[in-house]
DNA sequence: GTGCAAATCGCATATAAATGTTAATTCTGC
DNA sequence: GCAGAATTAACATTTATATGCGATTTGCAC
């Protein structure tokens, strides 16, 4: 039985909402308030629900700054926006503050249903808009993605070892070369990005430099 | 009408999928190929299709290194990778790359008609597992927020200086202190960041992570 | 096939960094 | 004012890095 809690002031959809998934025989929705504040007052007194459904524009406290508080004291929560918001930076916002999913409200209630079993199940539920909004965000860097670094693929290999924290000896073990081998490799890289010390490289690279 | 193509060099999983879509109303799949730079040559000599399935590992050029030409030259085609891979490297690579969705081989065939669907509906289709990683990406950061700093001031100082790609001695005369000092504060922030070499602080410090 | 870049490996050595131990001064909160 | 953290510092030891010099092999371009 999956428990689940509302944080949504229009009335109406929180009723419908509520009742629908209450219905539900693998579902137990008893929980349905009109702000955090509510909610964090029920969550002193009783058990936590597995998934909140939550709402963004609320009387007091937002919901973004809903889940980060709620977030921190009971990490276990699950949290699934449902919202008319569809712009990138609440988006963001809300997934950077700990939001689980992500579901505009237009969203019918037999989807509401599949997306908090999805989650409970390891998923990500998100409406397709949403879902294109956040891939968009890793497409981007591409096009702007200025490539000419003058090193060898083997020499970003190489940088990559150093970024990711490791020693000489590590490195050499990961691509199965000598330590004398990657000794060389970084040599090599010290001269085209006329630095000499692996400091210089791990700060270029991660600024993007490389 | 659909028009899809795939890329996929098991012939069984390849005819499978071909047969199933080509068979709906909707959708036309007629290109199936099994390496990128067949299906490159049939894109310079046909009309493009507006979805490309695509996997990872293939013979020749992986599907990744695949997306990036073939989304350079043709920019239309949306990609959408069905792979068994579900590390976060392929993924965000494939993402950054330009692919519009990921999905994992386990997929059902008519949910891969719906996939197809729904990223012509401007949708970006994700298994579920994949979604939750996507999501993570950006939930990670906070949690690591939240254990603020904890370094000092001194200690910001210093893993200023390192960021900076200076020595120790260098750090010691940049604030007028004895290296043994610069030491000492090293080894206190190692202690509090679990780590034991610059590196690793450097990289931790451009990421945002202290 | 010549030539050149890239990748591989070895050896040697001087610096730099990592780590252990100890301890004297501030500074700060209660 | 006192406990506890922050900052300062010295000394010693073990690893790791940085760098110089040389050398072989492979693949690709001309």
């Amino acid at each position: 039985m999956i428990k689940i809690g509302i944080v949504e002031d229009n009335i109406k959809i929180r009723n419908l909402i509520q009742r629908y998934l209450d219905m539900q025989d693998e579902l137990d929705c008893k929980i349905a308030v009109d702000s955090v504040e509510e909610m964090l007052e029920h969550l002193k007194e009783y058990d936590a629900p597995d998934v909140l459904l939550m709402d963004i524009q609320l009387p007091g406290m937002s919901g973004i700054e809903g889940i980060e508080i709620i977030k921190k004291d009971y990490p276990d929560i699950e949290i699934l926006m449902l919202t008319i918001y569809h712009d990138s930076h609440k988006i963001f916002d809300s997934l950077v503050a700990g939001a689980s999913g992500y579901l505009l409200k237009h969203t019918s209630l037999p989807e509401i249903k599949e997306s908090v079993e999805n989650l409970m199940e390891g998923g990500a539920p998100m409406s397709p808009q949403i879902a294109r909004k956040v891939i968009e965000h890793f497409n981007k860097p591409i096009k702007e993605k200025k490539n000419d670094s003058s090193l060898t693929a083997r020499e970003q290999d190489i940088v990559n070892g150093l970024v990711d924290g490791l020693s000489y000896k590590m490195i050499a073990d990961r691509f199965d070369i000598s330590i004398d081998t990657v000794r060389a490799h970084i040599r090599n890289i010290y001269k085209k990005l006329h630095v000499n010390s692996k400091a210089q490289v791990i700060a270029k690279s991660l600024r993007g430099e490389i």
